[in-house]
DNA sequence: AGCACGCCGACT
DNA sequence: GTCGGCGTGCTC
């Protein structure tokens, strides 16, 4: 580590001594940049503190202080920063280690990270703000022309932007004029949190007489006898200001005594009460109750287990079937922390679930909370960025960028259904997975992680299994709700005997309408969107396929296209066979749309909502659609795994498998592990509010070992088996070896290259002669990796750690001209 | 990230 | 002949 201190410098060397700082930049440089310090700054600067710097000729960003050096290597001269921001650090010490760790497990650049870490009004560039200083006077005669506009335009408002001034005055860049009346002293750059963030105020209401003197109450209602209104209010204040015995906050006030604005000031205006302003916390109210959690014998037994278990492990999975009330666990284990005022992250993976457990949580620890997702203000991060710094908020209730932020004191990290996928960042660098960022946390600042879920994922169970975890399950349900019945259909019987209609056996159709009759809803799943996955032509059997990825198109019924669900290709659906020209397209195998199709022919007097990705595609259909099905107006949804996803739902009673087969079709162990983990949920779903709800499972292979699982409804028992067999069958699941044909890669690289600088090359590579002196090295080594990380993030495997070897192997196939197959170990092991 | 620089194709 | 598209490289 390095020092935080500010540099102690021998007295005699002093003025030769140069102050120099690596600075990082929130944007995506690949490495940090080095600074030197101005002898006025020296004192300011701190590891931490933000430093305004010019970035090429004109790019003025302000960046971190990441270390702070007295002496560096450097052949070239370094820039002056421009000025100190911030008085004190804004990020901790052992954040800057964390972020580098999470730059070079995840591949990408610190700058990236920052970027990604901190709220976006702590990151100032070229859309930051600049003001005029009132406090100089300005000497016009030595202005440019611009400098003069810049000024008038200054004047006329508190605060601009660069780029607003840009466009005003309709200049390509402003930064040498900028520059030029920054060194006059005539402008300067602001901090835009102090400019714009206020801490939220309220008007609070005081009384200006002694209340405990009954002569002078006398002698004000005395004086009010003929303002009825103003006294009716005066008696509320006195009321409220009993019951309270603290002052009251003026909307409370008006609302509690019908009053309005204008009577309440004539009463200031006699001087008989009195107004001030105050800030306030945003979650102010500070009641904290006390409220006794009263645990079950298998809760305490967890508990007891979990909080053993910290003593021996930095991290416990937690395997608590739906229903067993995992929330109280956690709320007692929070208390323990609470009291001793240590911090606790509590992480969750959407913003639905942190509303279901706001409430909950605000009513516990009131001022001391603090919820951390999307829609959350930007100045509400900054201000709950700065709390958390100073130790002053001890909860955090948050989604995955909550591990991000600025802990003082953490000491608990608890990951609540930690199984799902929505705790990996995919569209953005870093793309971390909160998991396994959160148990490096903890390792690094001594916090224990407790990773809760019904289901586990494959990593923490292994995890658990070989010692790394500690272990801890309930799996008794907590209220009286009983487990679904399950009823397994057999589909081959079903064909046999005619039963089927459409998809549907005799059996879950008739419990649908049953289900439907008596006013209740019903969920079905099935695990594939689109209409149909392949289409067929009759007369030669060619089957259409995806130019790229080598896999059947979908039929999307809806826009009437192929659609390849693993790139995102697509054509119009074509009249004739590709290669025989034949009319007779068949379709194969059914997909979302086409079982929503058969609901409106089967159940014409019932609507159904479809919950696919097609569906949701826009911001708020997911929503819009939960909704419409919790308001009952509509009574069958139909969905891919998002239906597993869903809230509780009061009037679900049946849910279907429409075909269970498939679950087992994926050749991916991953895949085969997730849809038993939903084939859980959706079991565990029905049934949960009523006496006992319904699950209908349709399968051709109603023999299958896991089924004996689920018709005793020992989902745990399912879930742990086909894990337990996993393992047994050895699919590490961190060190996973990777083979790339760097043949087939390259065959693509010198198609690219060939293209791009002529056929020349096609036979320089071909013959695979081109050594590390020849100009293009360095545009092939880009195409080669570009072609190789596509080919990765398609089979869906994250890229950290791995660029340096792809690189390395690359120079050695340039160099020693064979092809060998690109061996990729990724050994993503945190723990 | 943004911007300069440089190389090609499409025009007054 | 130039204008402007984008691909590449650099910023301390």
């Amino acid at each position: 580590m390095f020092s935080l201190l500010p540099l102690q410098i021998a007295d005699e060397t002093l003025d030769q001594r140069k102050i120099y700082i690596e600075v990082i930049l929130p944007i995506k440089m690949p490495k940090t940049l080095y600074y030197l310090v101005p002898k006025e700054l020296e004192n300011k600067c701190k590891v931490g503190v933000r430093v305004v710097v010019k970035l090429g000729s004109k790019k003025i960003h302000t960046g971190l202080v990441a270390r702070i050096f007295d002496n560096i290597e450097q052949t070239f001269e370094l820039k002056n920063i421009i000025d100190v921001f911030d008085d004190e650090p804004i990020i901790n010490d052992w954040q800057i280690g964390y972020w580098e760790w999470i730059a070079n497990y995840y591949c990408c650049t610190i700058g990236e990270v920052a970027k990604n870490a901190m709220p976006s009004h702590l990151k100032l560039s070229n859309d930051s703000f600049i003001k005029i200083n009132t406090k100089n006077e300005i000497a016009f005669n030595d202005l440019s022309p611009t400098q003069e506009k810049i000024v008038y335009l200054l004047e006329s408002s508190k605060k601009t932007s660069i780029i607003d001034l840009e466009n005003k005055l309709k200049a390509k860049t402003l930064y040498k004029e900028l520059k030029d009346l920054y060194e006059k002293g005539i402008v300067s750059f602001i901090d835009e949190i102090i400019e714009t963030f206020k801490p939220k105020t309220e008007e609070f209401i005081y009384h200006k007489f002694d209340i405990n003197s009954n002569d002078e109450l006398i002698q004000l209602f005395e004086r009010l006898k003929n303002a009825s209104k103003q006294s009716q209010l005066l008696n509320k204040y006195l009321l409220l200001n009993k019951k309270y015995n603290e002052p009251i906050k003026k909307s409370i006030l008006l609302q509690e005594a019908q009053s309005t604005n204008s009577i309440l000031q004539e009463l200031i205006t006699k001087e008989i009460l009195e107004k001030q302003i105050k800030a306030i916390d945003r979650y102010s109210e500070n009641i904290t109750k006390k409220i006794t959690i009263n645990l079950t014998t298998a809760q305490q037994k967890a508990l007891d287990d979990i909080k053993k278990d910290f003593n021996n492990f930095q991290s416990v999975l937690l395997q608590g079937i739906t229903g067993s009330g995992k929330t109280l666990i956690y709320l007692s284990l929070l208390d323990d922390f609470i009291e001793k005022r240590e911090q606790v992250l509590f992480l969750v993976p959407d913003i639905v679930l942190t509303s279901k457990f706001q409430n909950q949580f605000i009513e516990r620890y009131g001022n001391k909370l603090a919820i951390y997702h999307s829609k959350i203000t930007t100045q509400e991060r900054v201000e709950i960025w700065h709390k958390i710094k100073k130790n002053e908020v001890l909860v955090v209730l948050g989604v995955r960028s909550a591990v991000f932020l600025p802990f003082s004191n953490l000491k608990l990290i608890v990951i609540d259904e930690e199984h799902e996928n929505t705790f990996k960042q995919k569209e953005q660098n870093p793309k971390y997975h909160t998991k396994d960022i959160a148990i490096y946390l903890g390792s690094i600042l001594g916090a224990k992680t407790l990773l809760g879920s019904a289901t586990p994922s494959f990593e923490s169970f292994h995890n658990a299994k070989r010692n790394k975890f500690g272990f801890a399950s309930i799996v008794e349900r907590y209220t009286q709700v009983k487990m679904p019945e399950i009823e397994l259909v057999s589909l081959v019987k079903e064909r046999h005997q005619n039963g089927m209609r459409g998809h549907f056996s005799s059996i879950l159709y008739q419990n649908m309408q049953k289900t439907l009759d008596e006013g209740n809803q019903v969920i079905l799943f099935q695990n594939r969107r689109g209409y149909a996955p392949v289409v067929e032509c009759q007369d030669c059997g060619f089957v259409f396929k995806c130019q790229n990825c080598d896999i059947s198109l979908t039929f999307h019924r809806t826009f009437k296209e192929l659609i390849c669900h693993y790139c995102g290709y697509k054509e119009v659906f074509p009249k004739q066979c590709f290669e025989c020209n034949g009319t007779e397209l068949k379709l194969l195998g059914f997909g979302t749309e086409q079982i929503e199709q058969e609901l409106n022919e089967l159940f014409p007097k019932f609507k159904s909502i479809r919950l696919d990705q097609e569906t949701t595609r826009t911001k708020n259909a997911f929503r819009y659609l939960i909704e419409q099905f919790e308001n009952n107006e509509a009574q069958i949804l139909v969905g891919t795994q998002m239906v597993t996803k869903g809230l509780d739902f009061e009037r679900v009673n049946l849910v279907g498998i429409i075909n269970a087969d498939q679950l087992f079709r994926f050749p991916d162990f991953r895949a085969v592990e997730r849809s038993f983990s939903l084939m859980t949920q959706v079991a565990g779903r029905a049934g949960r509010r009523h006496s006992q709800g319904k699950v209908i499972i349709q399968t051709s292979n109603p023999s299958h070992p896991v089924f004996t699982f689920v018709q005793t409804g020992d989902y745990i028992g399912l879930y742990n088996t086909i894990i337990q067999e996993r393992l047994e069958h050895n699919y590490p699941p961190f060190s996973r070896l990777i083979n790339i044909s760097l043949k087939s890669i390259t065959e693509s690289v010198v198609e690219l290259a060939s293209k791009q600088l002529g056929d020349n090359l096609k036979e320089i590579l071909g013959n695979r002669v081109l050594g590390p002196e020849k100009p293009y090295v360095s545009k092939i080594k880009n195409l080669y990796i570009r072609n190789i990380m596509l080919k990765l993030e398609r089979i869906n495997i994250d890229i950290p750690t791995i660029k340096k070897e792809i690189i390395e192997e690359i120079e050695l196939i340039l160099q020693n001209k064979t092809f060998r197959t690109l061996k990729i170990s990724l050994d993503v092991d945190p723990y």
